[in-house]
DNA sequence: CGAGCGTTTGAACAGCGTCAAAACAAGTGG
DNA sequence: CCACTTGTTTTGACGCTGTTCAAACGCTCG
């Protein structure tokens, strides 16, 4: 079966990227910009477009009932979010930092997928490649220790970038409710890590890790 | 567009339940019988077969680099699991209790799936209710206090049974690793909730909700 | 009835959250 | 260019809460 091939080949990357996809999707967006903490849909908002990162970063967050803010995550030049298969949003999606996105009515893709089987495959591995990096954030959060959750983060972040030289566009607060943590303990992790020379900081946003042995032991 | 109204009512219930889907997907199958602990499939093996419980309870887990197991989730009478779009699975599957399951192969549905368009759709909107239900375990994950999550955990079982009156099937080292929380956590946050009224024990396993004002707290 | 496992409970400890203050960075206006 | 402002990050001290280790209890099933 032929399609298995294909599958695997587009989950390569680990990353919902609009190249690995974008053959038998039709990709004619416009472009939108928005400013630092501009919100770009909101939770329960009708879900009329799906979005493409082209510069900048954005974060996708529910409000728990308690008003805790969780993060579901980051997405980076590249990355596709707000593809939902129900009709409204469950989380919404704010810029971390100002940013520029690709715009494609969702209309359009439905109408593709209804007559295109490719773009309908294209459509189910989107979602499937979400719920991949979904279960690995509830790995990461099933972590008891915080500084196994940072380091874990860290590490993602390192594999995306492919680079262990990374820049973080988000602060502090956005890590903390990606991890649920809060920012001091996120602020210590990074600090011990430092101290054990596990990493290197350059300013508050910018890491480079340092993998040793000793990392490794992190790692797990 | 019909076929939004079509999803939405597949979502209604909120589950991942064969019957929701199953006038598109061809669902022969023939049945398995396991006995407690018995693995009924492992993580990293190929995806041969997508699975229905009849009796009996499932649960999905994996394992840490650290060899700590984390539940992905539990699946009861009328549950789908084991679908994946990937070659190979990622987690690994056991029976909770004796159980019975019904069996059907991959590959009849990726057949039908690539012949039929709402056999198509059926396969993706599967993947798409259990994105949906990953988040709600990520919110659950996110919360910071234990008896907070212990809370949850028993609503969502009580929502599924459609029932304050609840019986569990999975001992507290399961709920526990669900969670990410230790076993001693988990049976002290269920004492705490009988001092405070919150439920009723008939034993380790029988749980009755009292939901009052009080519970509502908890809730948020 | 007894054996064995699962559950509950207790006590001590460690780690994270909370509160508070200081250090730092970036931008603004004089 | 510097002083000032504002927001973010770091650090410190403390208390709570969850983990750990250990022991007692109670089902369940031979």
């Amino acid at each position: 079966m032929q399609s298995t091939e294909m599958i695997e080949r587009c989950f390569e990357r680990g990353k919902i990227r609009s190249e690995s996809f974008a053959p038998s999707l039709p990709m004619s967006a416009s472009f939108k910009c928005y400013v630092r903490d501009e919100e770009i849909y909101g939770a329960h908002e009708c879900v009329e477009f799906v979005y493409r990162v082209i510069s900048g970063a954005v974060r996708v967050c529910a409000h728990d009932s308690d008003g805790r803010r969780l993060i579901e995550g980051f997405y980076m030049p590249g990355d596709l979010f707000g593809f939902e298969v129900q009709a409204r949003h469950r989380f919404s999606a704010e810029a971390i930092s100002e940013c520029e996105i690709a715009v494609v009515r969702r209309s359009a893709l439905e109408r593709a997928a209804s007559t295109d089987r490719d773009a309908a495959m294209a459509l189910w591995m989107l979602t499937a490649e979400k719920l991949r990096q979904t279960n690995e954030h509830l790995l990461v959060l099933g972590k008891k220790r915080a500084a196994d959750r940072v380091y874990a983060f860290l590490l993602e972040l390192a594999e995306r970038a492919n680079s262990d030289v990374i820049h973080l566009p988000m602060s502090r607060s956005d890590i903390a409710d990606y991890l649920g943590l809060t920012i001091e303990t996120v602020s210590r992790s990074f600090s011990s890590f430092e101290r054990a020379a596990v990493l290197a900081l350059d300013g508050a946003r910018h890491v480079i890790l340092k993998r040793t042995s000793r990392s490794q032991r992190l790692a797990a």
